[in-house]
DNA sequence: TCTGTATTTAGATAATTTCCTAAATATCTA
DNA sequence: TAGATATTTAGGAAATTATCTAAATACAGA
């Protein structure tokens, strides 16, 4: 997991649709893929890349793969965010 | 200003840079163009990129261009992923 | 008005990203 | 083992993005 990873992750609106999707719990690869109107290997495509960036997790059931968020990395997000509304002076990338 | 043009603005590392070096107040187009290794107008394009996006604003003085930060953006932001750490169960995207 | 400095715009190219179809892999059930 | 379902991998075409050089615009001072 790079922060760059994660950024370029969260660029893409299916992605964070995605994102989304799974706050109500996890889903597997399939219902996912329904929510679009795109074809599953785009979708297994971007569910990928989020776990490549360690935005969410997956785990084998049998035939079905189920998703889900990894919340610690968006703990990690939101102090990037705080540290630019916050008006201390230090700060520092990557 | 939409929210997928800012994710798309803070997806670029060159971009994420010029924000953290705005934390520090504003610079003009050339000072901050000095900290990469990049010809200005592609700086100049990256500027472009976080205008639109409504993450920085500019101000010319004479010859100069100032840029600085509008953390108003950085707020909207911070509430996107805070929504994401919080357990609750409504949503929305966009 | 002419010259120099700061910055952006325009246009081209190379790299990256998205999405598709076809094929491969994994698992379940008969 | 054979057939069905769920999902991913592979390979390629189209769209987007980052960067460059050259030219244009904006301003200051002589």
């Amino acid at each position: 997991m790079s922060f760059n990873e994660v950024f370029k992750a969260i660029a893409d609106p299916t992605r964070r649709k995605i994102l989304s999707l799974l706050r109500n719990g996890e889903l597997t690869a399939g219902e996912i893929a329904s929510h679009f109107d795109m074809q599953k290997p785009s979708v297994s495509h971007h569910l990928k890349i989020l776990k490549q960036a360690d935005l969410v997790q997956d785990r084998r059931e049998g035939q079905h793969i189920y998703y889900s968020l990894n919340t610690t990395v968006f703990q990690d997000l939101l102090r990037w965010f705080c540290d630019f509304v916050e008006k201390g002076e230090k700060h520092g990338e990557e």
